[in-house]
DNA sequence: ATTATTTAGTTAACATATTAAGCACTTTAA
DNA sequence: TTAAAGTGCTTAATATGTTAACTAAATAAT
């Protein structure tokens, strides 16, 4: 019994890592690390959003999205805008610079995780998938 | 096409975080953070074990998990001892004072994760545990 | 036996996670 | 209209994540 106690999230945790190693050596040639090769996939989605909507899509919160667009920011990688309607928000898109890299560096992911797909099978990531939903629903 | 590149790995975090949600006010009353509680968790479970497989039965890394050793240390949590038959290994094990406080915490613990197993049915659990087994089973 | 390689653990350097506190701007309410 | 409460972002402080380099000890190779 006490074996189950956080066996979920230490479960969560460890296939998330295996998950990550298909996807680990593109992000190593790049020189992005995960956090920074999601805000640019996201930003590159959504052309421009506003720093709060972009930390939750990307599931990092405010003080770290913070640093990493003032990184991208002095790199070139990343263009601030205030709001008009509303001063407070800053406005984000990624520079053409950052779009071709991310044009660059995409097919190699999208090849990874299609490998991914090949070895556990397209059923099973549904499943998987499914399930992770619900337990995301779990709180609000 | 382009949204399912990370989302494996994007719904693994985010799903993780639900979870942990259960259990974070737990540990915000404790002081302890997720990854110090699990190894106090792991060492109470296992009397003494050295540092590479405390390291691996937590996912944590050895450079994260030195640290934690060196505090709990010195807060008088752990106690550090050099394996006779090799000099190189580190044997750790919990003291009383750390095994006293595992056992007033871990209550708790377990009874916000029945609470989470009743909130998701545990079919779905068993399913999506085996899932994730699968996935960690992914890679070496 | 001596060198070369491997292994366990630590240290260092930089990036992110997490919580709390702060500031500027907006909105609400009295 | 003006003080109060809320919102969006930033800064600060501490802890962990991540990779690389390093030390000491054990093992393998010659």
């Amino acid at each position: 019994m006490k074996k189950l106690e956080d066996s979920l999230t230490l479960q969560l945790l460890r296939s998330r890592e295996s998950a990550m190693q298909f996807f680990r050596p593109i992000l190593q040639e790049t020189g992005f690390t995960e956090q920074q090769w999601r805000v640019i996939r996201v930003l590159n989605d959504n052309k421009e959003m506003d720093a709060k909507q972009l930390a939750e899509r990307c599931c990092i919160l405010s003080p770290s999205l913070t640093r990493i667009i003032s990184r991208f920011e002095t790199d070139g990688l990343i263009i601030r805008n205030r709001s008009e309607h509303d001063q407070r928000i800053t406005l984000l898109s990624l520079s053409d610079k950052a779009t071709e890299i991310f044009k660059e560096v995409s097919p190699k992911i999208d090849q990874a995780y299609a490998s991914l797909i090949g070895k556990l099978g397209e059923e099973k990531m549904q499943q998987l998938s499914r399930l992770l939903t619900e337990v995301t629903r779990l709180t609000p």
